[in-house]
RNA sequence: GGACGGUUAGCUCAGCUGGUAGAGCAUCUGCUUGACGUGCAGGAGGUCACAGGUUCGAGUCCUGUACCGUCCACCA
């Protein structure tokens, strides 16, 4: 038996287990027929990135259920990858290009993609070795990649099936355009945050009549792009204006007053200025009236100009650009400007002509980039899109159905908003890391074929000449198919496919309802006719001590690698789930980590104390019953319960319910109670009682490692193997359940009493300053003797008592006798020399007073006849039974106050 | 504008189907009791945000209010 350190050191312990654990190949799984699958696939984290708490937090609380359903022996599979994050990693890439003064335009997309695939392969192992750190039990054998070669088939594979049922379509629309990232973002990515703006109230001068309308925007360098100006039809303040035009100022071009419901009467002056290449909603109403589409910004964020406006002449004239191409317009003056800069000068312009009527302030949500924080310019844009309404239906049917369950409850509401609400979602990147589009173009007709693999030919005209579309796909679209590419789809046959899927939990944040969770369902739904998985499990996000969400910007950020070289993998997994609750955001605070750090500590000299009372030749097993002392039964009664009650809050996905209650039976019940009240036996000289105490003692530690592995799986599993007739590793052992055999709850109840006892005599000592080496003989008075008999030695160890003597009834002088009350018991300790005897009045009285508070509550109770007719009478026995203990409490402390005169 | 969450001890948070308010940390008092001071034994500390309602009984269920927070939508 090998010797523990006096402290736990997580540093000397947890590589060395999970190195051993990866050796025994205990994290891997196959398909059993004998066994129940279990299966969960992680949300891939980014394959460049870094673990944060927001990842410690996701990966814990899948490994508790990987492990858990390990142990109980289903065949668990948790499996793990990486996603290739195309807008993240290429940033990146672009970013350390540019210290090299390269661009990706000068090294070509050959060149970059060499490039990103290096970047992948020196810093893709990095999260994974940080996932290994935290003690997740992922089936590493499995790991997969967004990219790799079964992933970008089952893309190829969807997206072909799409584009035949006509579910994919490419076309010009609105996209919300990144102009720092240079490419299109769907409409998830786009995230609004407050800015102080302005209105700026416009004229425009009617041309058939002279009269000035106005108009508000906010954003006035659009007005170069305006094709029309919009008014309510039923609208009699403009009635007169049907059929007639404006003069664009600055531009001096005749646009038409078009009637359209988008214009609100309520709303301004109830006319709006319509440009329908750069506003979602003007697109619309473009789209309504025939109007022409007018780009006057270029994708990079500039106004367009001659150059732009001959490029795109140009393509219009080859017949490449056919269906709503925008038109460009060459700004003249302001080409080349910034958008910022062209409003000003725009302003300036309009100003000087007597077009700006007022400018108001405001306070309005702009759209932002969620990648970059660019302020997202609307565009429209020759994209590829998904069209969602056919597959969003039976998405929501089936969450309906309850096929599929949040945990939290709640956040159904949020997925149903979210599905009822989408528009078509927009795949296609102008970017080069990531799925490019299987689509080709021919050179010479301009046919568009679909294909998984290069086409030799043109189907059309047989033009050998075909050039790839050069975008790429969303990420989200690969990770969208997660929980069955993996697994070996579109191979129907696959036997891993046939046995794991469909997975079971999906663990992840509410962040990501939409942009993931969503997306898998749909897709799950569409293409292999299951749902995905059964549960959706949804945790919060760790802040900061003070309530902020951890950021790179405010510097924030709490690093779980820095925490577990500290105090531990198992710590702060502990900290993470320890009092949490489904869905709700918790708090980072180094306090609550050294709480889980001292509770480890606290389980490794338990067992260390264990096992140091273990003779050589000891061999586990619990005795005979008949051997069993009421401390036994007392504490494998609370073993069953806790069991019971931890099974059971697993089930419903309430870790942070089963981490406090293991945590309390360890720490309360077992060291606090059970092992002080076992060491008497241990040093009593007698074998028989020893070995029994040291039997239950390594029963029940086993049991309780057993019941703490899913949360603390390296310190288990270290002090699992130095139990005596331990099997090889925890992992695999079988999750305690209730043992039937081992309620004694009226062993437990008696032994209760006999706490009771010992703790009103220590309560009373303590109040009293009476130090612990002072011992006394004392009478207990009860009329059943019998727990407190069985407990004379823990009486002397725990009561400081030398003698116990019991009585029915206690007749004898209470003069010097200090007195203790229970609800069963009453004791007479002769020490009244070493106290104050006011003090002690004080105490009865004090006790007196708790007494009769607690009486008068159940009195009142039972007073009330509505009470008793009313509510369920195993309920009013049990408080007439309360009701009688607390009387007779109350009753013998009236007596001790009396008896001390 | 819509939806959701939070409001419980000094702090951070539990409290499932309504039945005497809990934990950790902090604080106070004792304790070198041979597993552990990352510890042990005790104490103090709460009108459960507010106002109504349902009920024999409400922290828990219902309605409303306030404040904090989150998400979604719109904005000429």
């Amino acid at each position: 038996m090998k010797e523990l350190a006096k402290q736990y050191d997580p540093s000397q312990v947890e590589d060395r287990i999970y190195q051993f654990w990866l050796d025994g190949g205990y994290f891997h799984t196959k398909a059993d027929p004998d066994k129940k699958p279990y299966t969960i696939v992680m949300p891939p984290p980014n394959v460049t990135g870094q673990l944060h708490m927001g990842h410690a937090v996701d990966n814990t609380m899948q490994d508790i259920l990987i492990r858990t359903k390990r142990m109980q022996g289903y065949a668990a599979l948790w499996l793990p990858g990486t996603d290739h994050a195309s807008i993240a990693t290429e940033a990146k890439v672009v970013e350390a290009m540019r210290a090299e003064g390269l661009t990706k335009e000068m090294v070509g997309r050959d060149g970059f993609l060499e490039r990103a695939w290096d970047w992948k392969n020196r810093f893709g192992s990095r999260i994974v070795s940080q996932l290994k750190k935290l003690g997740s039990s992922c089936d590493w054998e499995r790991e997969r990649f967004t990219m790799d070669e079964g992933c970008s088939d089952a893309v190829k594979e969807v997206f072909v099936r799409l584009y035949n049922q006509k579910l994919i379509y490419r076309g010009n629309r609105m996209v919300n355009w990144c102009p720092h990232c240079n490419t299109s973002i769907s409409d998830a990515e786009v995230e609004y945050e407050e800015q102080d703006g302005h209105f700026w109230h416009l004229l425009y001068p009617v041309k058939e009549t002279g009269e000035m309308l106005e108009l508000a925007t906010t954003r006035p360098e659009t007005m170069l792009g305006d094709t029309a100006v919009a008014i309510n039809g039923e609208d009699p303040r403009y009635a007169h204006l049907h059929g007639c035009h404006v003069i664009l100022p600055l531009l001096n071009k005749e646009i038409p007053i078009v009637c359209d419901e988008h214009a609100d009467m309520t709303k301004g002056t109830g006319v709006v200025k319509i440009t329908p290449a750069h506003d979602p909603n003007d697109f619309e109403v473009g789209q309504r009236h025939n109007l022409p589409i007018m780009r006057v910004f270029t994708y990079d964020g500039h106004m367009t100009g001659a150059a732009d406006k001959a490029a795109a002449d140009a393509l219009f004239a080859a017949g490449k650009n056919t269906v709503n191409e925008p038109q460009v317009l060459d700004c003249g003056k302001y080409a080349g400007m910034t958008t910022m800069e062209a409003r000003k000068a725009i302003l300036a312009d309009l100003e000087a002509g007597g077009y700006l009527k007022e400018v108001e302030p405001l306070k309005h949500e702009v759209g932002t980039c969620y990648r970059c924080k660019t302020t997202i310019e609307p565009m429209v844009s020759k994209q590829w899109f998904v069209k969602m309404e056919p597959l969003a239906k039976p998405a929501i049917e089936s969450v309906e159905k309850g096929e599929i369950k949040f945990v939290p409850e709640r956040f159904t509401k949020n997925y149903m908003n979210w599905m009822k609400n989408t528009r078509d979602w927009c795949i296609s990147r102008q970017l080069w890391w990531g799925h490019q589009i299987p689509a080709w173009y021919c050179d010479e007709c301009g046919e568009t074929v679909v294909a998984k693999s290069a086409p030799c030919s043109c189907p059309k005209c047989g033009s050998t000449a075909l050039t790839q579309d050069p975008d790429t796909l969303d990420t989200w679209f690969s990770s969208a198919l997660w929980p069955f590419s993996t697994l070996g789809w579109p191979n129907e046959e696959s036997e891993d496919l046939k046995y794991f899927y469909p997975t079971n939990t999906l663990v992840t944040g509410y962040d990501i309802i939409g942009f993931w969770v969503s997306r898998m369902i749909f897709s799950g739904l569409a293409y292999t006719g299951k749902a995905p998985f059964d549960t959706v499990c949804i945790h919060g996000i760790v802040r900061d001590s003070q309530g902020r969400k951890m950021s790179k910007s405010l510097g924030n950020g709490i690093d779980p690698l820095e925490v577990i070289a500290k105090y531990g993998a198992d710590a702060l997994r502990f900290m993470l789930v320890d009092g949490s609750t489904p869905g709700n955001d918790m708090r980072y605070s180094e306090k609550k980590v050294e709480a889980a750090r001292n509770f480890a500590n606290k389980l490794w000299n338990a067992t260390r104390f264990v096992l140091m009372n273990l003779p050589e030749n000891f061999v586990p097993g619990l005795p005979a019953e008949e051997q069993l002392d009421m401390s036994d039964k007392w504490v494998l009664t609370k073993l069953n319960q806790v069991a019971g009650a931890m099974t059971d809050n697993l089930e419903h996905y309430e870790m942070g319910l089963a981490a406090a209650k293991i945590n309390s039976f360890i720490w309360d019940v077992y060291c606090d109670w059970f092992i002080e009240i076992a060491k008497p036996r241990l040093n009593s000289g007698d074998e028989v009682q020893a070995d029994t105490a040291r039997r239950v003692l390594v029963y029940v530690l086993d049991k309780a490692l057993k019941l703490l592995h899913p949360f603390m799986p390296f310190i288990t599993e270290e002090l699992y193997q130095a139990l005596p007739g331990s099997a090889e590793t925890i992992m695999t052992q079988s999750w305690p359940t209730v043992d039937e055999a081992h309620n004694w709850s009226e062993k437990e109840a008696a032994f209760e009493q006999v706490m009771d006892f010992i703790k009103a005599v220590r309560t009373m000592r303590t109040e009293m300053n009476v130090h612990p080496a002072k011992k006394t003989s004392m009478i207990i008075e009860t009329a059943d003797p019998t727990p407190y008999e069985q407990a004379q030695v823990y009486l002397a160890k725990f009561a400081f008592a030398t003698e116990v003597s019991f009585t029915a009834k206690y007749e004898g002088s209470t003069d010097g006798m200090v007195q203790v009350s229970t609800h069963a018991a009453r004791g007479f300790i002769p020490m009244m020399e070493l106290i104050d005897r006011d003090k002690e009045l004080a105490r009865l009285n004090k006790e007196k007073a708790k007494a009769e508070k607690e009486m008068a509550m159940f009195q009142n109770q039972l007073a009330n006849p509505k009470f008793v007719e009313r509510a369920p009478a195993a309920l009013v026995e049990d408080i007439r039974a309360k009701y009688a203990r607390s009387q007779d409490k109350l009753a013998n402390i009236e007596q001790s106050i009396k008896a001390l005169g």
